[in-house]
DNA sequence: TTGCAAAATGAACACTGTTCATTTTCTTTG
DNA sequence: CAAAGAAAATGAACAGTGTTCATTTTGCAA
């Protein structure tokens, strides 16, 4: 029994040994820049090899993909200490946008690739996406619950919420921001952002 | 001087030839699927025509980029009827929404696609993206007159409100809007603008 | 009609994702 | 320990990509 274990282990291995390189050379090349045969060479295996392992380029990336969502949410798992709930998802909203901030090509290829969504929608590998926003709906729920967004419904409100601070994240990973030839991106994120609290804080 | 002029007309209506044909088969198959093969098999010329027209493959989606920016620009012409500048600004809003909606990929290509832009921010060629953020700019700068978002700056509340607008519209044509089950995408874009504007009209 | 310049060609280059017959490596059995 | 069998890795091959460029075709002027 001890060597199928091993085995399963080294299967397992392999796929981490494939998804570091890739991800190496995805974060520095960008998606569409990055080959098999890069990353086959990265490892020093034959590229062939790769496909005993993810059925195809797609779906590295969207197993790079969950892990993004599993740092986001563990990011966030703190703020849960934070009782009051209108503060909780300003503290939210800053985080999302820290992270989208600090991890420019993780954040573009969770939210802005087309590549791994598309190609089927595999509800099962949506998991974690879920996960996320149903932490959003839980906090505006809370809101509401002490007056905020009143008569709203939370799935429209938060569909808002998101894309409000999805739409910074994505004019900056894609370099909109330069439309602005006189402000700096990290101004124009973290004002842009203020402002909007502003205004989720009046509701 | 006839027969050069004639050569100068020749060559403009070889570029709309292309672009046309490249403006399709993108519409149809995606950007990326779109090969300069396809194009000239369209057109009926060889692959290295084209290279007598365009400088290489972004060169053509940058032109149609500009004409989407045209496009934008002229739809939002008749908005300047509207004399109350808060209503002209969410006119605005559902109208660049409408816009999105009905041009998915030119919007895609216009405000989400890497390829045209970040190949060395042509300072001219963003001609006609400033011009649609100074028509925004100036209803808002219009609003500040009537009282409304009292003390901010122009600037950074322009690029807050394209940011939810783009928001909405970027996780529709990147089809993560399938987040939300059991809503529709047109219902989630409807009242996630709705419920923006309510923001809005209380700031 | 000849000569010249502009326009169009299509083969070639180096790359891509993906497949699969072949070879190598490891594990089990006799 | 050797032979047989299974699992893993290979790398050539396929059909495609964007781009270049020597060669050919075309249209105009002398």
């Amino acid at each position: 029994m001890t060597i199928a274990a091993r085995k399963q282990r080294e299967k397992l291995e392999m796929r981490r040994t494939i998804l570091d390189a890739a991800k190496e050379i995805f974060l520095e090349k960008g998606f569409h820049s990055t080959s098999l045969r890069n990353i086959a060479e990265k490892i020093e295996y034959s590229p062939g090899t790769i496909y005993l392992y993810f059925k195809d380029k797609d779906d590295i990336f969207h197993a790079l993909h969950e892990e993004g969502f599993t740092r986001l949410l563990s990011m966030m798992q703190p703020l849960q200490l934070v009782s009051d709930p209108m503060e909780r998802l300003l503290a939210m909203g800053r985080l999302y946008m820290e992270f989208a901030y600090h991890n420019k090509d993780l954040y573009d290829l969770m939210f802005i690739m087309e590549a791994p969504i598309n190609a089927g929608v595999d509800r099962e590998k949506w998991e974690m996406g879920d996960r996320t926003l149903n932490f959003l709906r839980q906090v505006l729920g809370e809101c509401q619950e002490r007056g905020h967004f009143k008569g709203m419904n939370v799935e429209y409100l938060s569909f808002m919420v998101w894309s409000a601070l999805h739409g910074m994240c994505a004019l900056y990973c894609r370099e909109r921001c330069q439309a602005y030839e006189h402000e700096q991106e990290t101004e124009l994120l973290r004002n842009g952002m203020e402002y909007f609290i502003k205004l989720l804080r009046q509701a």
